[in-house]
DNA sequence: TCTGGGGTCCTAGGACCC
DNA sequence: TCTGGGGTCCTAGGACCC
C-alpha cells in the first residue's frame, strides 16, 4: 500500500488511422497500406498515416502522397475518412473513460487528439494498470495502443515511443537519464529542428546538456518563458495534472489547398466566401460568436502569410463573417498565384 | 521529398492610455 | 518642454504538435 502513488500514462493507438481501416477491409491486413488526401498520388497530399509494412519502405506521415507511392509501390492507397475516424476515437475515448482505478474511481482522460489521451490513476502497479487499458480498448473496439507510463505528462509521453507497438514502457525522474541523456534535444517533445538547430550553436546538442544549460543564455536566445522552459524539459520536468475537463476550442479554421493554383481575383474572392460559409457552420455549431477573422494565403510556390482583425463585436452573423473575411482578404497586396486560402476564427 | 488540415502557444513591435 | 514607466490591446509571424 506504501507504493501506492499517482501516475500519468499516455495512451496512443498503434497506427491509428490505417487501423481503423483494416477493421473496415480485413483482406488489407498485413499488407503496405498508406492513407492520405483522396488517395490519389498525383495530387496535393501527404500521407495521414502509414502501416508498418508501408514504413518498411521508408514512407511516414507528412510525406507528399506521390513521393510515398513512388517508394512503396505495392501499397494500397487509401482516401482520408474523418468522419470514420472521429467515430473510432469517440469509442475509443469513451472506452476509457470507463476505466476504475484500483480504488473504484473512474480514471481521469485527458484527450490529446484523435488517437492519444494522458490517463491519470493512482496505483502501485502502473504496468499492470497499462495492460489493464490495453485489454479494455483492444475487446471494445478492436484497436492496439501503447501506453507510456511515467511520474509526469512529459515523461508519460515520450515512454510511448519506447513501447511501440503494442507494449508499455515506463520513464520516470530515476531512468530519464539513462533513456533520454544522450540523444538529441529534438527526442522531446516541444523542441523541433528548429530550436534543435538554436540550441546546439550555443553548444547544447544533447538532453543532458540542455538539463545543465545556462538559464540566462537560453532566456537571452530564445524569450523569457521559452528560454527556461526547455531547460525544464531537458530535465524531464512537466505537468502532473491530467485534466478531465471538456476541451475548449480557441479558434476554428478552415482551409484548402487547391490542386492547381489560383489566379483569377474574383474566383480567391469566391473561395474565400466558401470557406467563410463553412466558419460560420462551425461558429453556429460552437454556439459561441467569433471575435476575429483571419485569412491565411499560401502563394506560389510555398509562402505563407496571414491577415486578420478584431471584429467590431462578436458575431455568428454569416454575412458579417463573409463581409469580414473579404476585407482581410483586401488587405493581401501580393498577386502572385494562390495554392491555399484558409479562414480562422478566434472566439 | 515540391510539401494537408486543424490546432496551440509565444514573441515582438506599435498603438494607445494613464 | 523631446521627455518616464507601466499596462493592455492589436497584429503578424514563428515554432511545434497531431
Amino acid at each position: 500500500m506504501a507504493d501506492t502513488q499517482p501516475w500519468v500514462l499516455h495512451v496512443d493507438l498503434d497506427q491509428f488511422i490505417v487501423a481503423v481501416e483494416v477493421l473496415r477491409k480485413p483482406e488489407l491486413k498485413g499488407r503496405p497500406v498508406i492513407v492520405g488526401g483522396r488517395g490519389d498520388p498525383t495530387e496535393r497530399a501527404v500521407v495521414a498515416s502509414a502501416s508498418y509494412e508501408a514504413r518498411e519502405f521508408g514512407v511516414d506521415s507528412g510525406m507528399p502522397l506521390r513521393v510515398a507511392a513512388k517508394r512503396c509501390p505495392d501499397a494500397v492507397l487509401l482516401p482520408s475518412d474523418p468522419t470514420a475516424y472521429d467515430e473510432a476515437s469517440e469509442h475509443v475515448m469513451a472506452t476509457l473513460r470507463e476505466v476504475r482505478q484500483p480504488d473504484g474511481r473512474l480514471v481521469v482522460v485527458e484527450v490529446m487528439g484523435w488517437d492519444e489521451a494522458f490517463v491519470g490513476v493512482t496505483t502501485e502497479d502502473p504496468e499492470a494498470f497499462a495492460t489493464v487499458i490495453q485489454d479494455a480498448v483492444l475487446e471494445a473496439t478492436e484497436l492496439w495502443c501503447t501506453v507510456g507510463i511515467g511520474d509526469n505528462k512529459l515523461r508519460a509521453k515520450l515512454a510511448t515511443g519506447f513501447g511501440k507497438p503494442r507494449g508499455r514502457f515506463r520513464l520516470t525522474a530515476a531512468n530519464w537519464y539513462e533513456v533520454m541523456g544522450d540523444r538529441p534535444t529534438d527526442a522531446l517533445w516541444g523542441i523541433g529542428r528548429k530550436t534543435a538547430r538554436k540550441l546546439a550553436e550555443l553548444g547544447y546538442t544533447t538532453v543532458r546538456d540542455l538539463a545543465a544549460a545556462d538559464a540566462d543564455v537560453l532566456a537571452g536566445r530564445l524569450g523569457p518563458t521559452m528560454g527556461p522552459w526547455y531547460r525544464h524539459v531537458g530535465n524531464g520536468y512537466g505537468s502532473k495534472e491530467v485534466v478531465g475537463t471538456p476541451y475548449v476550442p480557441r479558434s476554428r479554421s478552415r482551409e484548402t489547398t487547391f490542386q492547381e493554383n489560383l489566379t483569377d481575383p474574383a474566383r480567391i474572392r469566391e473561395e474565400v466566401a466558401v470557406l467563410a460559409g463553412r466558419i460560420t457552420e462551425d461558429v453556429r455549431t460552437e454556439g459561441r460568436p467569433a471575435a476575429r477573422i483571419a485569412v491565411k494565403v499560401r502563394f506560389a510556390p510555398f509562402f505563407t502569410h496571414t491577415r486578420s482583425m478584431t471584429l467590431p463585436e462578436p458575431t455568428s452573423d454569416g454575412a458579417a463573417i463573409e463581409r469580414a473575411a473579404l476585407t482581410v482578404l483586401d488587405l493581401f497586396d501580393d498577386d502572385r498565384p494562390v495554392r491555399l486560402l484558409g479562414v480562422r476564427c478566434v472566439f
